[in-house]
DNA sequence: CAGGATCCCGCTAGATACTG
DNA sequence: CAGTATCTAGCGGGATCCTG
């Protein structure tokens, strides 16, 4: 008896409606993003101030970012090296140094990321109001 | 002996950088914004095609977003409503009907999502060839 | 210096069952 | 219809130790 036909098209439309998420562009974008330490490596190679793109060495960028650890410093690294969003370069010294760099597509995908800060800066204290009113408001 | 000194300093300084971090608007938009269903949720209610924003029911969002447990439909729903970012109304028919609409406030963050989307549509192919290249090479 | 390899814990998304 | 309540497994991420 097929009674289980209507929970199994549940169950196939949601894997569908999953693998179309999947395959959004502007939900890998937000996955990428939001990692938690991407906007930050990003603002530090792109250059906080407003003074151009830098190189940074691997331990520069563990110091800026004072709160990571370095398996996560040391893997979201990767992961943007692997995207081409920063270039990786090992220079044969002893003991090695390695340079990080941000890429030209690096450097667009920082600026859309400008626009949220901007947004943020504006707007954020707006949203905290209201989530503090909605705190302590009863009923 | 205080010889635990150094990780001490490391342990406080890492406090008040996520502090810092916890603090800081930028962050807090990201962390917002990337919840999985944050952009659908504004988006559907803005108005997915060229239409301009529209009020739509639990149970419809409930479908549009095929993949969403209740659970986290409810919840990200009241996160944001608790930020000021979409309003509930509970219309007292029977059954009850509720129904949701973005406000200004979500209006102008979903216009920074589009900005969002516009990178990812242009660039987000880019990226993903990066990163098959990568995967496909040794050494 | 710049990582690699492991262990492990907390949180959260999801499934399921129930309700006004 | 529009949720609430509970339980659990999975995994992201940190801490720690080790290496070329």
């Amino acid at each position: 008896m097929p009674t289980t036909t209507a929970a199994q098209k549940r169950a196939r439309a949601k894997l569908e409606y999953d693998a179309f998420l999947a395959g959004c562009p502007s939900r890998q974008l937000l996955d990428r993003i939001s990692d938690k330490w991407v906007a930050l490596i990003l603002a530090a190679l792109a250059g906080d101030d407003s003074t151009g793109p830098r190189s940074l060495r691997y331990s520069e960028l563990s110091r800026r970012l004072a709160g990571v650890s370095q398996k996560m410093l040391t893997q979201t690294l990767r992961s943007l090296e692997r995207d081409g969003l920063v270039t990786r370069t090992v220079t044969p010294t002893v003991p090695v140094t390695v340079t990080y760099d941000v890429t030209d597509l690096g450097i667009s995908l920082q600026r859309v990321m400008l626009g949220l800060k901007e947004w943020a800066e504006a707007h954020m204290g707006d949203v905290l109001t209201n989530r503090e009113h909605y705190a302590t408001r009863e009923s």
